[in-house]
DNA sequence: TCATTTGTGACTAAACATTTC
DNA sequence: AGAAATGTTTAGTCACAAATG
């Protein structure tokens, strides 16, 4: 029997002692998750300390660690030595954003489209490639990694952007969050811990979950991640690498500036991280923002996973991405390349690869660039006092919100309302933040008219 | 001190205590795994068993069995219980077979593509495609999953291999390994277990790797895999789910009766597994072979992840494989498409739909497998003791072969003869098995008059 | 500043399961 | 059939490190 009797204690959770089985940190954990799931521990519950559950259980206290680390490791709970041990936020469902449960009744400025109103332009292109080319040649199995042309075409593409490499140093996956996933895969072992934004791109976190890679939140400012506190957490956890968006972070729109990425860089270096740089949003920035410079790994060429997708900039239903990489990551990516993808569709590569020749790429990157521009200008009638920071271009905006409700009835009452909408939460890496915001996709109405009756709703139901 | 001393006692691997740094386990793991990398510890050497180790090194013998689980489920070992532990066959290299090393004095009979030739029929639909159709409306993010005319035209393919299910529970995957990478990530966990056959398709055990999900080979006969030795195994062990290629296995070309698959369908049912059946080979195998009757699939609708790709049987280089499933897994998968490639490329999922709808994807199919019986043909004529067994129209052949050389050497020496070829080592799943073969590719030569040469380069150079 | 709270990681101990002979 | 060899699994001990107040 435990010595002291809990009966009048406050503790968060009360497994019953007789319905566990052995082995126990086994049975503890099921336990845990159930009632997790089961809404009994909603996100932030301060869970019973090690050492008080055990004493409650009667067992060991490293078994009490063990059941926790189980659950840790499925991203249902995290913990803080000192602190304690906390419901994850995202524990009880999964954060994925996708296109599929499309409600038509609805504005939907949740997913981030890419104003598709640019394809038409693409399809004409399209047309063309199949005429004129030797078709054949993009049908079989051959040049897993791409055909040299396309990846000519793809530094070409990206010179604009800072980018300088050899052919054998591009890879072309299928879109960027596949590029990530080829990454996290090629480069990551499960337990490997990656440092991110505190808020960060959703699917990001859900593909780490997958790989069971943890994701170690490190706070920023107006400019991005903070130097100091990435190499605080350096030195206090193992972190093999970091994922960044320096261009335009997802969700936040920050755009870091030339000295922040010098100064990351420096820290990158010293604790020899790998860095992910996610820069497809590298087309709003390069040559129109004055700090914009080089894309960090210009910096970092040696230990940067560069990925620029074009799915945004020029065509979302053509599933192409450019990879560049160091020698010493070759081997590695292009064998996960082949078992995720064996190759990216030539044929897709193709026309973006004549879409880029041609100029045509840069057209509608242009044409969406106006778009941007327009359906910011549009927000910022709607929002003036958030406006004004991050981004100017982005494709979302990200709108503080005042409302403490759960992050699910918000979004259900927007839904209410007619509009989807992604609340903060979905994109927090790690353990909750006190400010909360709206992710606001300006790229995924059919029309700006619709997208202003959407902003229209959603000012009405915040400020109603 | 140890209390004996091993100076004269015939141990495979005497690390040196001294370089051992703390933590203990972890040094150990690493010195393991350079002599294993190092060649100093050739595949198959027997380590010192866990308590001797232990022993010679002063530790206690759990931390011995912590050293060796890191390099286990690193792939580099392999553990018996009662026998002792083994290096693996594979370890010290990546067995991924893909077309990017090609090298252009060798004749290609290693990496199985499937008769790229007929590409030329299909070049022609694509303009047929590009022409005609509302191209618009496939270069957007909408239905991840597939359109739904997309999935009709899937299922009406699968109908003559005995496939029927709603396009509700069907998906569109970038090409069979993307399917199978999905379905891991989907469904499995790193530590989970699944069954194959003794030697099976070796990107299979590449991506397993890569997830940290452990293989278990069953013994099979000349029908496939043993229903009893499966069973046996699932009474072992906690086994998770089964990978199996009914129609025609990679690389043995085994064709499994139906008697078989009703058996391993009970088994299945009775361990309650999740059955992986990959059937890119059904349209060389139904309609043609007498016992074909159905799919595993119709005989575990609920526990299936049926895969149907169409790179050996249409096209290779356009990138579509359908995944047909129950309800219970489709949420699971659906996530997981998402997150590995937001999207299929719908222009590639377009146009073979359109290949399909208008018959002329039965005329190419019919065509490569012609050429696979001409070439079946040849090899018969080079290697008559060698065939007759198997699928007679099968893409490739599994010769046995004589040579006890190392695999390496083995496939080292062909290459010297002017010829790529695989040896069955690339495909073991676990432990050695006695006999050896070559995975001889008979779809991936330019022209038969090139298969002819390669076939007859490999016939000298074995029997010279 | 320092003691307390709280989590982490490495190693040990012991019971257990399977294979071999 | 049973003892010995060999790997597996669970849980306990202990030193340590970070956060809190």
């Amino acid at each position: 029997m435990p010595i002291n009797s809990f009966e009048n204690y406050p503790m968060s959770w009360r497994p019953d002692k007789n319905e566990l089985t052995r082995p126990l940190y086994q049975s503890l954990a099921m336990r845990l998750e159930q009632d997790i799931a089961g809404g009994l521990l909603p996100p932030g519950t301060k869970l019973p300390p090690q050492r008080e559950l055990a004493d409650f259980l009667d067992v060991n206290f490293t078994t009490i660690t063990r059941a926790y680390k189980i659950c840790e490791t499925k991203g249902l709970i995290y913990a803080i030595t000192g602190s304690g041990t906390f419901v994850a936020p995202n524990a009880a469902r999964s954060v994925t954003i996708s296109k599929d449960s499309v409600d038509l009744d609805c504005i939907d400025l949740g997913f981030v489209a890419s104003f598709e109103q640019s394809n038409r332009l693409v399809a004409q292109a399209v047309r063309n490639v199949t005429e004129k080319c030797d078709l054949e040649s993009l049908l079989n199995y051959n040049h897993p990694t791409g055909l040299p042309h396309h990846k000519m075409a793809g530094l070409s593409w990206m010179s604009a952007f800072g980018i300088q490499a050899g052919t054998e140093q591009v890879a072309i996956a299928s879109g960027a969050l596949n590029a990530l996933t080829i990454t996290l895969m090629a480069l990551f072992e499960p337990g490997n811990r990656i440092a991110v934004d505190a808020f960060t791109f959703t699917n990001f976190i859900e593909i780490s979950k997958m790989f069971r890679i943890q994701l170690v939140p490190i706070p920023g400012d107006a400019n991005g991640m903070l130097p100091e506190e990435l190499d605080q957490q350096c030195r206090l956890l193992d972190i093999h690498g970091i994922f960044l968006m320096p261009s335009c972070s997802n969700p936040t729109t920050v755009m870091m500036p030339f000295a922040r990425k010098q100064q990351l860089a420096a820290v990158i270096r010293k604790h020899q991280l790998i860095l992910i740089e996610d820069d497809m949003h590298a087309f709003l920035t390069a040559g129109m923002m004055d700090d914009y410079r080089q894309p960090m790994y210009r910096l970092l060429p040696d230990r940067t996973i560069y990925i620029c997708s074009t799915s945004k900039s020029i065509c979302s239903g053509l599933r192409v991405a450019y990879m560049v990489y160091s020698d010493i990551y070759k081997e590695r990516i292009e064998t996960a390349i082949y078992n995720v993808n064996v190759k990216t569709s030539s044929l897709d590569a193709e026309i973006v690869a004549e879409l880029i020749l041609s100029g045509q790429a840069s057209a509608i990157a242009e044409h969406k660039k106006q778009l941007a521009r327009r359906a910011n200008e549009l927000y910022a009638a709607y929002f003036p006092h958030a406006s004004g920071i991050g981004h100017p271009l982005s494709f979302y905006r990200w709108l503080p919100i005042a409302s403490r409700e759960p992050a699910a009835r918000v979004e259900e009452a927007m839904r209410e309302h007619g509009i989807r909408v992604y609340h903060s939460e979905r994109f927090l890496s790690g353990a909750g933040v006190q400010d909360k915001f709206l992710r606001v996709a300006l790229a995924s109405a059919n029309s700006m008219e619709e997208l202003e009756r959407g902003l229209s709703l959603l000012q009405k139901s915040l400020y109603a």
